[in-house]
DNA sequence: ATTTTCCCCTGCCGGC
DNA sequence: TGCCGGCAGGGGAAAA
């Protein structure tokens, strides 16, 4: 599902085609898009806007214009947003629910079979510091966000460190798949209390944050199930995930299998011997494999 | 205040 | 083969 790594790179792929480009025509098929904003107003505040810049804020995809409004646009589970050189040729998008046109004759295309992607017009005037907080946290690739500030966010808190990593008012973009593969590379067990880590662990869960974040960019994203880059592809990140989506297989570190069990209402994957159980549970014996490293998978 | 639960929505998959 | 229940999970609202 589009986390922090596909959105950006959605995000770098729209950048340098839409700078500069002015909305021409827009068309929302589907109401609930844009709810509960008016369909028609929703358009009309578009139309003739130019591009300024598109950015990220954790998962939100943003397009700035010059006359200081923005289009915020959010993925959720199952949307894309497709830049094509000219218009999108009929049944190009298969979930289609909104069409924006440029002055270029290009087009953006924002499809999505769940329909729980958002599409929000955040007034010219309106402070983004301000219109984020208390619902978007730190940017994780961000300098400010450093293994004391991430202690310092979790501090107090007794939900599962997993969760609180959940929690886009924390820390912005991670998701599911990327706080598995976090807690993974930080060797700490998704139910630790998110306060209760060891300074060396909130370091090594800071480093492993940013790490799987750079790796996935660096990779494209991840196109587990329908995720899709701007351009229509399929991202590499998923050769490289080492436990989500792996129950049963060996540990790429030590072989152990893979467990796989529900935390904060996600399936949440994890290795029993390398993020050791916060309640002491021994690993079961019999569990180890020999060291073997999965295809695809660097150690 | 923080934490937990439920719900939104629909394609897909496994089981019968 | 076809129907159907259950699952997937980002995020927000309501409930605890």
């Amino acid at each position: 599902m589009p986390e922090l790594p596909e959105v950006e790179t959605i995000r770098a792929q729209l950048a340098p085609r839409l700078t500069g480009r002015t909305i021409t025509a827009v068309a929302v098929t589907d109401p609930l898009l844009v709810a509960p904003a008016d369909v028609d107003e929703f358009c009309s505040a578009l139309i003739g806007r130019a591009v300024r810049r598109v950015r990220r804020r954790g998962k939100y995809l943003l397009l700035e214009f010059d006359s200081g409004a923005v289009l915020a646009l959010h993925l959720r589970m199952t949307g894309r947003v497709h830049w094509r050189a000219g218009p999108p040729s009929d049944g190009a998008e298969r979930f289609l629910r909104a069409v924006f046109g440029f002055d270029d004759g290009s087009s953006v295309t924002f499809g999505d079979a769940r329909r729980f992607g958002r599409a929000w017009m955040i007034p010219a005037g309106t402070g983004l510091r301000e219109y984020w907080r208390g619902r978007v946290g730190d940017e994780p690739l961000e300098d400010g966000f450093t293994a004391r500030r991430l202690a310092e966010l979790m501090r107090g808190r007794r939900v599962a460190i997993k969760t609180a990593l959940l929690n886009q008012a924390l820390v912005a973009g991670l998701g599911n798949m990327y706080v598995d593969e976090a807690l993974f590379a930080a060797h700490v067990h998704p139910l630790r209390p998110a306060g209760e880590l060891s300074e060396r662990e909130y370091r090594a869960l800071q480093r492993g944050i940013r790490d799987r974040l750079r790796v996935a960019i660096a990779a494209g994203g991840a196109s587990i199930d329908t995720y899709r880059d701007g351009l229509g592809e399929r991202g590499q990140m998923q050769a490289q995930l080492r436990v989500h989506l792996h129950e049963g297989d060996p540990c790429p570190r030590c072989g152990t299998i893979i467990a796989k069990s529900v935390v904060g209402q996600r399936g949440t994957y994890w290795c029993p011997a390398c993020q050791p159980d916060p309640t002491g549970a021994a690993v079961p014996v019999g569990s180890r494999r020999p060291r073997r490293v999965r295809e695809g998978v660097s150690g």
